[in-house]
DNA sequence: AAATATTTTTAGGTAAACCTAAAAATTAAA
DNA sequence: TTTAATTTTTAGGTTTACCTAAAAATATTT
């Protein structure tokens, strides 16, 4: 198995298993990348026989240690070449997912490390999300959900749970970005759309989608 | 056929036809590549199907004017990386060979022009190749090698013909870099190794086998 | 011009990574 | 608790990019 297909796999089931601590189930894993469940079965399969997860038959499959530090390696290269794409070659953070999803493949633990330094060790990437360093440690960040913010609460704008290019236009089109401050002035009873003003001037309303895409703290 | 694979085969029928006016023949191909003629082969009829080269059996192949915009493309990609590579991350001139091999394929029009803008837009990558424009047009360089140097003529060194690691750090070892003026100061008859001071100082003698891998002006 | 050597192609095969369709197992509902 | 629905797996198939071995074409020698 290639390691960029295999990279792609851990790091899907990652991804699903921080959503729901069981696992990751064949049919969320092949909808995660976009393939047929039949062939997440085979995949699976070997990725198990190479150690790099646990798995038992019809049930939800983990991340063994080793796969686990090769998902979060792949982050950790996703995550710096976001930054990278942003910080030194003026990319918007709603263009740079598709470039990072094939720059994190690029294999070179100096290269990756070089790049940290370069970019001065970014503990986090333009989306808000944090970057685990060389051993893998995250940065510790407990964000919640702007729907969570109660009304006439304020909050600070941390990250989004969403990379769709479609919703980080929106975010910029009504001014929020990372760091801009958020008050909470009205919640639609109706649709729990919620009337909000960014660093006390503009006040727009956010649907419920929105603002439950929308981290905080 | 993936533009991976379909790239490293235009880059080195490009290359070999640079070598040999007539094209590329398929044991060369497969020889550059690492891989079998008969694979050769079977490639050499889906890229003609694709229109990328010009192919008759049992006949040398060439680029068609489409294949050798996507070689000299992917030969813009890979030299811009390397100047990134030394540039900017610091790495050595032979460590980045492997590096620029793998993020050549990354293919994202933007982030090429983006990337060569942040470099400044360099005209030669760090081992004094050409690096094409945006349009494929290389900077006219007609250098000549080591070993076309007269005794006691002085040249400057422009470029390496040879980009293997052992052959790199033997030139640092002696001294020896772009921009650096040799002058031969000696040539045995027996073997043709020849004597040269590097700088107007340091002298050390030099086989046939490394001069006619040094370019020089 | 034959014979020999070399190169290229063809024929048939493998493994990876995908697929569809159907069977089996598990889970949810009646 | 049986039936129905859903999920997962199996079985069998495709394409890509490689392989080996043998056949065919081309090039080189004698």
């Amino acid at each position: 198995m290639s390691s960029h297909v295999e990279e792609n796999y851990l790091k899907a089931i990652y991804k699903l298993t921080e959503r729901n601590k069981d696992g990751a189930y064949t049919n969320d894993i092949a909808y995660e990348l976009n393939i047929k469940p039949a062939t997440v079965t085979e995949a699976i399969k070997k990725l198990s026989e190479k150690g790099l997860i646990h798995y038992e038959k019809y049930k939800a499959v983990t991340l063994t240690e080793l796969g686990k530090q090769i998902a979060i390696k792949t982050i950790r290269k996703h995550r710096l070449w976001e930054v990278f794409l942003v910080e030194k070659l003026g990319f918007k953070w709603d263009e740079i997912h598709p470039m990072a999803e094939e720059l994190e493949h690029i294999g070179f633990e100096e290269l990756t490390e070089r790049l940290a330094q370069f970019l001065g060790n970014p503990e986090f990437d333009p989306h808000g999300d944090p970057i685990p360093d060389r051993d893998g440690n995250f940065a510790k960040t407990k964000s919640i959900k702007l729907t969570g913010v109660l009304l006439n609460g304020t909050a600070v704008m941390t990250g989004v749970e969403n990379h769709s290019t479609s919703f980080l236009q929106h975010l910029d089109k009504i001014g929020i970005k990372l760091g801009i401050s958020i008050t909470v002035k009205e919640i639609v009873d109706f649709d729990k759309s919620m009337l909000i003003s960014v660093n006390g001037e503009k006040e727009v309303y956010l649907s419920q989608e929105i603002a439950s895409n929308i981290l905080c703290k």
